[in-house]
DNA sequence: TAATAAAAAAAGACCGGTCGGTATATTAAT
DNA sequence: ATTAATATACCGACCGGTCTTTTTTTATTA
């Protein structure tokens, strides 16, 4: 079993993770922290140097989590196009949906927030979605190389457009909470990615 | 010439405007618009009843700029998919990219930030969002009364599609500042809206 | 056009409360 | 018994907002 230490420090990150992604980063007070860990001062400062520390812990166990539900189902697939299909229903059904985080998606709220207040912090969440959308873009050159798609495509531009869309989509959900915004840009990009195809 | 309170109380929201889509509603503290404005407590409370009746103005002037801009150039052209394209190209190049706002899109920033936060402030943008869902719709509507379009597209899921690229687009753009992100989109929505078009 | 009175605008001191963070003492786990 | 974990009291700075006084604008007269 782990250490108390380590359980408690789990606890304050997986508690601020929730604040963080409804209260949003500068809005959670550590004091909300305390209140919802049931600790105290001395004692979550001896877990974490700072506020922003906190963050950078929290940040890594949303990756952790959002990781372990779209990919659910996935690798496993030969088809480079459904599994894409596959990444955006996960992350529409099974991540936004599902209300894995209370406030919705942690990374899109947090890159809004902190774009423009924090390089640092912000510039780790774009280093995210750039390596999301390398990824998206080697399945659809897979895809391209098994002459799936249409020719002069720019799959590049087709993987942004895909996260741009999950973003999109991210935003209006929290604000409308609205499940069939969900189940709408899971079709949209459904009929997107089948006009990609080489008819 | 307009009275010194009203010019003052202007300055106040155009300058509240920039610090709200910088900084965020609840980082922007009372004393940075003190200090860009040049007034004092006494001097602002005398035409604002509170923070929050700041923003409520602030967003009325938002909007209205932004509706100046994205507007511009369309209700003359009688092809409605036209409207809808020029539409996007004043949003992505002459809003977003022209850097309107520092923060980038002042009503996703605030979408995002005031969710689950303050139910009226974000209820407010919300309906923004559904008013011109509305007006997309019925431009699509008009477009598919003149035969334009495929049979059986969803004009409404089809119009709220457009609304979430154009978003996803303006959170992409505020972290990496990248200017290509607002051509892709444009491209890649027009490359949508074609693929609605009877062939 | 200049003086003046009324009204509008702004200044500045002050309020209780909260912010993130620290230092030291105490308690609990190993 | 030793170390890890937590509590408590405290720090200066800042939060949004109020109140009273002073200054400036504006409209009205002479």
């Amino acid at each position: 079993m782990a250490s108390k230490g380590t359980r408690t420090r789990h606890k304050i990150i997986t508690e601020s993770l929730q604040l963080f992604s409804v209260k949003g980063y500068y809005n959670t007070s550590v004091s909300d922290i305390l209140a919802v860990s049931g600790l105290t001062k001395g004692g979550l400062y001896g877990h974490f140097a700072s506020k922003e520390d906190i963050w950078y812990a929290v940040y890594d166990e949303a990756v952790s989590i959002w990781k372990g539900i779209v990919f659910n189902g996935i690798r496993n697939n030969s088809d480079p196009l459904t599994r894409i299909e596959k990444f955006i229903e996960n992350d529409m059904r099974d991540y936004l949906g599902a209300d894995v985080f209370e406030g919705g998606c942690f990374f899109l709220n947090m890159l809004v927030e902190l774009s423009g207040q924090s390089a640092s912090m912000s510039k780790q969440i774009l280093r995210g979605f750039v390596r999301l959308s390398g990824l998206l873009r080697s399945w659809l050159e897979e895809a391209d190389q098994k002459g799936m798609l249409r020719e002069n495509l720019d799959l590049k531009e087709a993987a942004n457009f895909i996260i741009i869309t999950l973003n999109g989509a991210a935003a209006l959900y929290i604000s409308s909470r609205d499940r069939s915004i969900l189940d709408q840009t899971v079709q949209q990009l459904r009929f997107y990615i089948s006009q990609l195809k080489r008819d």
